[in-house]
DNA sequence: TAGATTGTTAATCGATTAACAATC
DNA sequence: TAGATTGTTAATCGATTAACAATC
């Protein structure tokens, strides 16, 4: 797969989108909503209501005509439709600042998602418990795999051991991987890779911060 | 601007990938590359070379034919454009574990980036030295901008202070946004908003894996 | 019935890709 | 001259948006 790949019959753009609609339902649920229109759930969602039309209609109809959408069932039916009504085990390799924060993360510790396993490469860390997990050496990460039945692999290591990694990942049965190091990785048919560059965010941001000070 | 406004006449989908071409630009030279095709760096930067020929050409015309491009004029040249031949001041709010990780990532501390501050809520924090800097009170947000003239400000706080900051920063003449708190944040007209969601990058990955596993 | 809002269609827009003339 | 590779054009593809008939 290696990303976007649409197997599912519901455009990427839409998939990426379904987890902002699961937390703005949430929220409106929490502030007491019990039915909202398109265009509640676009102002919390922060796109334009035919988008929020559009994107759920890929999910089948759900809403009632002059009515809106039932929060709690919409938000259950997308919760479904992600997954998060099972438990992604997941396994973080790189315990350094950014693995250990976000082990610790909300986003790693919402519902849906465990964090099982944490392996490193610096003798120093193995032993260490982070966010009630033992971290232990990378040489168990085919052990750690197996044993856990590890769904989603996370790279937070140095770049130049990522591909390696990535690699022996794979091997061990992962296809669902989000790398955190600063470089492109290759992975075969089948395995699904995502990618956040803290650097590339911020050059992004520079990109136009420029523009704006030359042209002004 | 709320993000991809192309003011610049370069494609919105374009300015993404110049970061990621800087970094394989980068990678090249190391490997001692001094002319490369766009075959080349696109092998490199994990896209097809009719995308680099076609991103490269919104920058102007910096190719041989028949030969390729000059690794080092070319980077030199991205470089330029995306504004890394100058220093932008970051504020980093929010010194929890991710806000500690990211002052301490190798993004951030990467040329043409200087984190000159960082606030915090806790008092506890406040004080505090992280990567060299010293953690000052959140009441101080405004005197910090000021002073160190911040372009880029970063939030890593809890999501339900994220929109205070955010107007804050905004009110304090900082016009470039990254945000990392899972919520979505409203700016004015002008103000370039990006955002990461860690939360959201394993759902994506959740709902890919869980089609498979239903589909099999 | 009148008002509201969905689900869907059709139009628009932008991004990707293939192909090839230009040219080193 | 022959081979290689760019820069650009035109075709394709997918995503967004506006508009409105269907219907609660």
């Amino acid at each position: 797969m290696t990303n976007s790949g649409s197997t599912s019959g519901i455009p990427e753009a839409t998939v990426v989108r379904l987890p902002e609609y699961l937390r703005a339902l949430s929220a409106l649920s929490e502030s007491g909503w019990t039915v909202c229109s398109s265009d509640d759930l676009a102002a919390a969602a922060g796109v334009n209501s035919a988008k929020v039309r559009k994107d759920l209609s890929h999910l089948g109809s759900y809403g009632r005509r002059g009515v809106g959408y039932d929060v709690e069932f919409l938000r259950s039916h997308i919760s479904r439709e992600i997954g998060m009504t099972q438990e992604w085990s997941v396994l973080i390799a790189g315990i350094g600042n950014l693995g250990h924060a976000l082990a610790n993360s909300a986003g790693f510790q919402a519902r849906g998602f465990r964090t099982v396993a944490l392996v490193d490469a610096d003798p120093q860390r193995v032993g260490e418990t982070v966010a009630g997990v033992v971290v232990r050496d990378q040489s168990e990460l085919e052990a750690c795999i197996a044993q856990h039945h590890v769904a989603i692999g996370v790279i937070a290591t140095p770049p130049h051991v990522a591909q390696d990694m990535c690699d022996r990942m794979v091997a061990a049965g992962v296809t669902s991987i989000l790398n955190f190091a600063p470089v492109v990785l290759t992975v075969p048919e089948g395995v699904d890779l995502r990618r956040v560059d803290l650097a590339m965010e911020l050059q992004i941001l520079a990109f136009h911060a420029q523009r704006r000070t030359v042209v002004a």
